[in-house]
Formats: structure tokens, sequence, C-alpha cells
DNA sequence: TTCACGAGTGAAAACGTTGCCACAACACGG
DNA sequence: CCGTGTTGTGGCAACGTTTTCACTCGTGAA
């Protein structure tokens, strides 16, 4: 900055000035830093600055697993919304380590970052309440608190919707696929299972749920109990896609055909899905994300007041996974 | 760090060498000034260290788009990388600002990060230097550049192994389906063309290939010119996986059994991959960014030496989309 | 002419750390 | 008993910004 200065023939203020866009720079003079500034491609610190107005201009995302679809999709547009205000995206992985007793400790956050979002994280209240104390507004992604910030789906809407797009089909013989890992189940988990069994009970239909573990090879047994049933299902929702991907993996090898002797429907509108041409319900992650990010830096801002909810909408998706029941004409979707 | 010194009745300096771990500090007022730090939850300010120490303890990673599986995996192996050596993560996604001039200053690299990965960003020399501009190592993923710190994978060998184990299984009329984005390809695309074209070459074959844009739907078509040969390929290897899911789809459609008919061959390991049984050729993202973090840790530290270059072994995995072509048998593969 | 005012500018004090130097206390060999 | 290290500790000046305050101009009103 002393370089830029001395190359523009002004002080270091006005060069901080011109930088900042503050105002009280006579418009010669400001152009005239802008060019020192760029010929010497000159960026200032934020590490510097930070020290001194308290911010960073770096937001942390916590995500459990990079790995997954979903969250690549999610951080995409938490990514542009955040360029958009020009802060920076810091992103923690914390897998294993969330297991750990205090790992929101583990996490530098304390004062090297703006805000927290969390995405997909299902924190407990006292998590919360360990993340407010880094002192910054928490931002929560896919899960839904009282009184706290926060962007998610309606689970409970769009699972039934998928179960009312298969029973508009004229089935009758509609099982639900759901997952659990040991006795933990997620909110998200837990609300789609309710908008399913809501929706059966409500068309005067008994609910058949098969919980597994998550994950194809969940799928893949779930179905072949389903199967070998004495009168098996005329069409699945699984609570999400790769739990479908599972399920179809199994009705392939057993030789029944999708959608002809069985509807199967999936939940997220994952990348595959497209590829095996399954029905299933989108949730649209980039623009969740991008909500996300936009929403905390209206916090940040103060244009947005805290706590604000927003919730994001789904949409089925129709693919050729589903049809009417073999011998019968469903009624219009 | 005045009110931890306080509690614990020492110095700022006192503290802040506790905290570095920085020896010099008799034990018992070592865990009197943690036992105090933690009780206040209390974290350095890496701004404030930065700014002393010129380290930021953050590291840069430029990805073109976060949406792609690989780069989700990737990312998870670099940040797993980073904690081991406490070091954050900062993610910047690229996508369209990429084509605009000067790109690299459109990001706060200057003195806020310590080293800067960038992921399949197939930089030009020119690039490269801008981005050294910066003042600190560069380390490339997926791209091998002369002198240059990198990390990639030998799409040659890859490819030569994956015709090979094509020919192998008896093959002798293998096509190749590769992408081009306009005029444009990338190192990798053409690395894989040639490993094709010289295994074919070196077995006394022709080469066939035919090159579309990239993705799905470039696959359906590069498929379907194929397919209309009069005397169509028996096996064929795509470039990457989803061109390959194109591929598949337009099998399907034409009622053309895999592999019984036509073995069918793709690149990357990517998930969907294994819903289709296809087989593929694995490049382990997930151990290259570990690799490559690794790499920019040991670099930072000085126990690794700048232009240090590692290639990731690249498996074959096989599935069951590939076959010894009809009325034949294979030699043992 | 004098005075008040605003706009543009510079000087200097923060911000929260680290690194260097100085200093005290103590042990040890002569 | 005196030098000579050695070990542990505190003081203080950086680091590169922003912010506050004071200063110097013109400019227009009294």
């Amino acid at each position: 900055m002393r370089d830029v200065a001395d190359r523009a023939g002004v002080s270091l203020s006005t060069v901080s000035r011109v930088l900042r866009g503050a105002p009280g720079v006579a418009p010669q003079v400001r152009r005239r830093v802008q060019r020192a500034a760029d010929e010497l491609s000159y960026v200032v610190s934020r590490n510097a600055s930070g020290l001194v107005t308290g911010r960073t201009g770096r937001v942390a995302v916590i995500v459990p697993f990079l790995q997954e679809w979903y969250f690549g999709v999610a951080l995409a547009g938490i990514s542009d919304a955040l360029r958009e205000a020009d802060l920076d995206m810091l992103v923690y992985q914390v897998g294993e380590i969330r297991a750990r007793e205090g790992w929101t400790r583990a996490l530098p956050l304390r004062r090297n970052t703006d805000a927290v979002i969390t995405v997909s994280m299902d924190l407990s209240e006292e998590e919360c309440r360990r993340l407010d104390d880094v002192g910054v507004p928490l931002v929560l992604v896919g899960q839904c608190e009282r009184e706290r910030t926060s962007v998610y789906i309606d689970n409970r809407a769009g699972a039934a919707g998928a179960t009312r797009h298969l029973l508009n089909l004229g089935h009758t013989r509609v099982a639900y696929i759901g997952s659990r890992n040991g006795s933990w189940s997620s909110g998200s988990s837990r609300h789609r299972l309710e908008g399913y069994e809501s929706t059966m009970a409500r068309a005067g239909l008994s609910p058949w749920s098969v919980i597994r573990a998550p994950g194809i090879e969940g799928g893949e047994l779930a179905m072949g109990e389903l199967l070998s049933d004495h009168d098996p299902p005329t069409a699945v929702l699984a609570e999400f896609d790769t739990i479908a991907l599972g399920a179809h993996r199994t009705l392939r090898r057993s030789g029944v055909r999708v959608p002809t002797s069985l509807s199967l429907m999936g939940f997220d509108n994952h990348e595959a899905a497209a590829v095996l041409d399954l029905t299933t319900v989108d949730q649209a992650p980039y623009d969740t994300g991008l909500t996300a990010g936009r929403l905390t830096v209206g916090v940040l801002n103060g244009t947005t007041e805290r706590g604000t909810q927003v919730e994001m909408p789904t949409q089925i998706i129709l693919r050729h996974s589903t049809a009417a029941p073999r011998g019968t004409r469903g009624l219009s979707s």
C-alpha cells in the first residue's frame, strides 16, 4: 500500500479510501490511485484490514462430506452468492470429527470468519448454541430450527407430493423405503416418512415402510424384502435417489420391469437419476445454496433480519420409471 | 489474548508461546495457560498472527466447477490433507469468470493465502505465470507442466490400458469416442486419445475415433454414428464416463445388448458408472486430492522440493459392460 | 475584509498477534 | 565467592490496514 501511495503521490489514508470505495476523494486523485494499484496489481490484505474492522471478508461453510453430489452443488450456489458480495468461502469438512466431543472448537472459527453456514448438518440445539458462541451469524441449510436463520425444503410436502403422484396413477399398494443409521434418523428422513404416511392415511390406505441402512446396499436389501412379500407393492417411493438406485438394481436382477411391473420413484434428483430415467423430486440444491449465500450476505449487511427462514420449492421430475399399474388406466396425474 | 494472560497471570508473550507450542515455557505455566485458554474457549486470530508472520494459514483451491462429481471428491482429499497441517481451505469456483481477461486478479489471493492449488484448470503457461505473481507456491492437480509442482494421472497409459483390455478380450473393431469443446481440447483429452491410438497401432489395428461435444448428448450422438456404420464396432472406449453413459443410453434405445453385442468401457470411475455396471478406469480423485494437499504442505514446510511431480496410478475396474466378442473366446485379460 | 463552512487530504493511533531483546533466577565449574 | 551459561519470563516494536482527528484550502455569506 505504501508503494501504491508513493506511486500515486498521495498518503496511505487516501489510498485506503480509494480502495475501499469510501467517499471524500477528488475524482482525479481517485483515478490516479486506481491506476497505480492496477499497475502494481495490488490487492488489500484482508488480514490487516480485518484486524481493524473486525470483519474478515470470509464465510465458513461446514459440510459433513464433500464427496457427495449434493454438497458440491450446494457449495456452487453458496460460492456464487458470496462472490457477488466479495466474500471468500472457507470450507470445512467435518466427517468423522463430528463424533468428537466439542468438535466445533476444533475449527478455528472464532475471529476468522464473518458468518457460519452449515449444510445438512442436522445440528442439535446444543451444537447450535456452541456455534453461536463463535459470535457470528449462523445460517442453517437443509434444516429448519425455530428462531434461526435457515433455508430448507419441505420434506413432508415433497414426499406427500411424490406419494400422491403414485396414487394418482392408480396405485394402491405403495411402499416406502427409508433409511436409518443405527438408531439415529435425520430430520429430513423423519419428515419424508411422515409425508408419505400422512398421504397414505388420507387416501384411506395403510402405509408400508421398510427402513434400512442408507445407500445403495440398503436400497437393494429393502427392495428384496418387498419383492418377497406374498403380494408385492406395485409402486415404491424411496427416501432418496441413492436408495432408489439400489432398489433399481435389485429389480433388474429379479427381472422385474420398470415401470411396467413396478413403478419406482426417488427423491433428490441426483445426477444419476437422469441416467436411469428415474422419476424423482427435485430440490434444486444450487438454488438452495445461492439463497443461503445471499441470506448470509443480507444478514451481514443488516438488510435481512436474523432468523429469516426461506422454504425452497420442490418439484416432481417426471421420467419413465413411473406409470399406471398393469391392467389399469390411472387417473390423470 | 489479554484476557487469557490475565486469567493465567502471565504476560502476552507467554500466552503466545504456549498457544503456538513454542518451546521455553515451564510445563506448569504451560498447563495453566492452556486451561485458561480452554475456559475462555479462546482461539488465536489468524488475521493478526498472519499479519506478523506473513503466513495466513490458508490455502486457496481453484476449481472450474463445483457441481461436478470429480471436484467434490478431489476437494475432500485436499481438505483432509490440509486439516492435518491445520491449514484452512479457501475455495474459488471460477466458472465463467475464467473467460475474462485477467481473471486471476479477480481473486484476492495476493497476501491472503499461503499457496494456490488449481484442480483440472489446464492452465496456459501465461496463466501459470500470472498465478506465480501472487508470490506463493502453485500446485497443479490434473495437469503436468514441466518444472511445476503437480499431481496428475498418466492419461495416455490409462487409455492404453483400457484399449489393451478390450483387445485382450478378443475385440478387433474397437472404436473411441472423444470430446472437444469447439476447437479447444483439454490436455487430458488429447492424451487419452493418443493412448488409444498408439495401442491400436501397436496391435496392427487402425484407430477409429469419433469426436463430439462432451457430456451425455455427445456420447449419444457419437454412438449413434458408430452404430450406423455398415460394420459397427464390437467394442467402444469412451474418453470419460459421462460420454459412456450417453452411449449406453443410445445402445439401450437401439436394443443393442451390453456386453453381449457390444462392449462399452468408460474412464473416471464416476459414481454413476457403478450403477450401470460400467467397466472403467479408476483414477482415485480422493487420493489425488490428498496427495496434492500433502505436497502443498510439504512445499510450505520446506520438506518437499518445489517442482516435485507425482503421478497417480490408474486402475481398471472390471464390471459387466465388457466381455469377449460374440462367438469368440477372448484371451485371458 | 472577515468568518464559517465543507471538501479533500495527511498524520497518528488503534487492531491482535509474533519476534527480538533484555532481564531475572538459578545451577555449575573454577 | 565469582563468572558463565541456561532457562523462563516480560516489554516493546513491528506487521498492514482503517479510523479519527486535525489541518489546509477554496468559496460564499455577512
